[in-house]
DNA sequence: GCCAACGTTGGC
DNA sequence: GCCAACGTTGGC
């Protein structure tokens, strides 16, 4: 049974059309220097899951979904004193950090805002909404992915 | 720009 | 192990 996700990103950093237009529709989640996200990753994504793709900080809301089509492997941007996301911590014989390879699903014509989110029946536990949540890569249960998309399908319908 | 909430660091 | 200080995240 596959599992659900969230990924966040800010869209000036890297956004969906970011990922829509590498070869492949494919990238790395790398940089996430979080251990709870981190364990994630590393211990409970498979190939085949399914991931909502999230815009924070500018139009906050979620603009489509990814599919993770590689498990977990060790982050090498960590091993780059020239990265952003440099950890002397982590080497190739210990790595620290660990990414998965996601793949662009599909944009939301008409992305899910996140007031949008909070006011829907259904989404009061998820993650995304809890006060304070930082995450970066969180679960989502299976009821609130259907939820979400069916939102953004209303909004492409006018509903 | 503001600020609440969070994770990490480091002194003790 | 505790906890204050700090830097960061992210909504508004």
């Amino acid at each position: 049974m596959p599992r659900h996700w969230l990924f966040k990103t800010e869209p000036g950093c890297f956004s969906i059309d970011d990922l829509a237009a590498l070869p492949g529709g494919v990238s790395s989640w790398d940089g996430v220097r979080n251990y709870q996200a981190r364990n994630f990753m590393r211990d409970e994504m498979r190939q085949g899951d399914l991931g909502l793709f999230y815009h924070s900080v500018t139009n906050p809301s979620v603009a489509g979904i990814v599919e993770i089509v590689r498990e977990s492997y060790p982050d090498h941007t960590a091993w780059d004193p020239e990265n952003n996301h440099f950890d002397p911590k982590s080497t190739p014989e210990a790595p620290r950090w660990f990414m998965v390879d996601v793949r662009f699903i599909r944009k939301f014509d008409h992305p899910v805002p996140l007031r949008m989110l909070k006011g829907t029946p259904g989404l009061e536990r998820m993650e995304l909404l809890k006060k304070g949540s930082r995450l970066s890569v969180m679960p989502v249960a299976e009821e609130e992915f259907a939820i979400v998309c069916a939102l953004a399908d209303d909004a492409a319908n006018g509903l």
